[in-house]
DNA sequence: CTGAAAGCGCTTACAG
DNA sequence: CTGAAAGCGCTTACAG
């Protein structure tokens, strides 16, 4: 791995790079001006610093995070966690993911501080992303609002090189150091492969509920879906595709009344939320079980559901997954420069009912955060 | 979460708990005393140690992962893996995640010693373990041969204190820190619920093929699936369980044989290997998808039969994450004396051909390690 | 039985 | 521009 093998120093079978120490040794000079050169820091002279990055770089010499994380607790890295929509089960779970993150890495020197709020709000948004700067924050994750005062915001962020991603919902220019969660295009797909192995080859009359057509990430649910379908399971065949804006009172009365005019319904697919209002209309026209049920996300409702046999299948995004990674990517970005890819995609994960049975150990494993 | 709010203290926003340097303040004693009372170590006298016991939950005191992580540096940990079987395809993507591992916390002064062999001889298998222990290891983890003279050698290590990690395969007297794995019980019943999913009402003839009778986890995911289909499916119908012992040619055979006794056979259920040899058998009579196959773990040949078709889906149980927290576990508790719990249990994952599609940027998230 | 020192690898504030 | 010291929280020799 390392190429220098002479420089390698071995202890109790472990091979170490070298330290900075060592490395101020061989080069002749101080720690701090070790330090200095490494850590691109101002007040040294220039041949100094060449000589010690081609020193370190001859030797393969790799900065050590253990050193590192002991030194933060000494002046502690503060990162803004802010989110919309706190009501939001779903977002619930990423907060559980972001908490279990933010304990793990206490003791390294890392403290969270939150804004939340109801609903979807872009100049609140902005007010508690200043907030959190205010408050001296070094990063920053938030849950975008994708529209224009929060990317202005965003912009200006990049500009003082505050890190920050963005949380389940992606910016659309891209003024984030990096995109963490799932792939909607591609859980569109996974949602027709799902429906397709579930029924065929008889005819599938189908109706897609989605939640906005304002919001991208269902928009591309609902395309993913649609390629998927075209090009492999022709009978499933897409009768309308309705708004529920994630109600289910509203999802209630779609159903019901898309019965009204197609009883031949065998199929329902929501992008969105307004599950539990879906499976309700089913279960009044004694539908449960025989028009399949496809679905994102598994929380609450949406569980039950799925222990009672209404939904065929939810596709679940790892949201606690989600929240852990948003923290942990910016505190190794801010404690030795880590450069998170671009995006960060979480599975999708297929529950069926039987994924809910308890067995003898098995809950607490399934359901457990990264 | 911390009762005493009086002795912590806080920096730069970030609320610490006490460090020993601070409670050797309080308590009136050097750091060196702090830590044999706080360790369990001897030379200190008894009226001391209850002293400082007592001060330290006072306080709620809890000693700090980052220093202890950086100490280590200075005298590493050592652990020792053990893999038989090592030219399967599922124990390298095992194998993957240990590496994984060691990379991420060789800068917390750990490092991994191997030793693996083909096939599943435990006597090789207690000689390996045996060359580890020589080698000074201060934990391990194995794939266990769950037989007498395995048995006999944990049963040893527990008596020299040396933690051992079960991975993938439990031993059934239990002598072992704790089980990283799937629960075969879980999986099986999952596979009956997926083929349930992907055919009825119409009755369908269905053969299983496990590896061998032998084995435990083959056994539990045939009587998971079983339990599940009596309970739920039944229009799934047993027609025969045959042991394939992961052959290929075997496994081909054996369902040419069953074709010919049973024609109408609608469905495969392969509780362990052999998958692409039945998939072969099935396409030499003309029945790819005509008849459904759900198999176990995602690698080589099976994610291509997954991609042509030939699969309907397949159930995978992490391994790379299972060799990842084997590794993670085993660190903490020797780093700190973390208990694990007595099972840790990776999840049952449903891959269908669509996760396969490559979209955008998603095949290096999907396919990532914890 | 107890303490003072040194060290794991890093960074910062201070002195020169 | 550079170095020596102190410190993050822990543990281990060593001296008494």
């Amino acid at each position: 791995m390392l190429e220098h093998e002479a420089t390698l120093c071995r202890k109790g079978g472990l091979i170490l790079g070298l330290s900075m120490r060592q490395l101020a040794e061989l080069a002749g000079v101080s720690r701090g001006t070790i330090d200095r050169a490494l850590n691109d820091r101002p007040g040294i002279a220039p041949e100094v610093r060449a000589k010690i990055l081609q020193l370190a770089q001859d030797h393969g010499y790799r900065s050590n995070r253990a050193g590192r994380m002991l030194r933060l607790n000494k002046s502690p890295l503060l990162i803004g966690i802010q989110m919309p929509a706190r009501n939001n089960p779903f977002f619930q779970a990423v907060r559980a993911g972001i908490e279990q993150a933010a304990r793990d890495l206490a003791d390294f020197g890392l403290s969270v501080v939150w804004r939340t709020m109801p609903g979807y709000d872009s100049a609140a948004q902005v007010r508690q992303v200043q907030e959190l700067i205010q408050a001296g924050v070094h990063g920053l994750a938030l849950v975008p609002i994708d529209q224009e005062p929060v990317r202005r915001e965003l912009a200006g962020l990049a500009a003082q090189e505050i890190p920050v991603i963005a949380l389940n919902n992606d910016v659309s220019d891209g003024r984030r150091l990096c995109y963490i969660g799932n792939d909607y295009l591609h859980s569109g797909r996974i949602a027709a492969g799902l429906l397709g192995l579930a029924t065929g080859p008889d005819p599938v009359p189908t109706l897609i509920l989605t939640g906005s057509n304002q919001i991208l990430g269902h928009n591309q649910r609902v395309s993913g879906f649609r390629e998927t379908v075209a090009a492999r399971y022709p009978w499933i065949q897409v009768e309308a595709v309705r708004e529920n804006l994630d109600d289910d009172a509203l999802s209630f009365s779609l159903v019901m009344e898309h019965l009204d005019g197609h009883p031949e319904l065998r199929a329902v697919y929501l992008a969105a939320g307004g599950v539990a209002g879906a499976c309700r209309a089913l279960a009044a026209r004694g539908l449960t079980g025989r028009v399949r049920v496809v679905c994102f996300d598994l929380l609450d409702e949406t569980a039950r559901c799925l222990r009672d046999g209404r939904i065929t299948a939810a596709i679940s995004q790892e949201p606690e997954r989600q929240g852990y990674l948003a923290v942990k990517t910016l505190y190794d970005y801010l404690l030795d420069g880590t450069r998170p890819p671009d995006r960060i995609i979480t599975k999708n994960e297929i529950i069926i009912r039987e994924h809910e049975d308890v067995s003898e150990h098995t809950a607490a494993g399934q359901r457990r955060i990264p």
